[in-house]
DNA sequence: CATTTGACGCCAA
DNA sequence: TTTGGCGCCAAAT
C-alpha cells in the first residue's frame, strides 16, 4: 500500500463473497472516510478481475456503476447475495 | 502545473 | 420524496 489505490484495492479484494460494503466503507477502510468519490475513480480507471469491484455499492444501496456493464453488476450481486 | 470531471456522501429546502 | 448545493479525492485533459 504505497498509495490510497493500493488500499482501496486490498479491502475490496478482502470483500468477502455475498457481502457488499459501500464507497465510504471502502474509503473508511482505506484511510479516508471522505474518499468515496476518490475510491469509484480508482475502481474506475483500474481494470483487475482480481477486484469485486461489482461488491462496492452505493451507501443509498443502489450499485452505482461497473466497468463491466450496470447488469453485469446487478447479476452477481443477485447471484453472489442470494446464495 | 491548473482545471475539469466523476462508479460518492451528506445536509438543507 | 425529490432536487440542489457543498465537500473530498484521484485520474484525465
Amino acid at each position: 500500500m504505497n498509495s490510497f489505490r493500493e488500499k482501496v484495492f486490498e479491502v475490496v479484494k478482502k470483500i468477502p463473497q455475498g457481502k457488499t460494503l459501500s464507497y465510504k466503507e471502502v474509503a473508511i477502510k482505506a484511510g479516508n472516510s471522505k474518499a468515496a468519490r476518490a475510491v469509484g475513480a480508482i475502481l474506475r480507471t483500474n481494470f483487475d478481475l482480481k477486484i469485486p469491484c461489482h461488491r462496492v455499492i452505493k451507501s443509498d444501496g443502489t450499485t452505482g456503476g461497473y466497468n463491466r456493464g450496470v447488469k453485469q453488476k446487478l447479476k452477481l450481486l443477485k447471484k453472489e447475495k442470494a446464495v
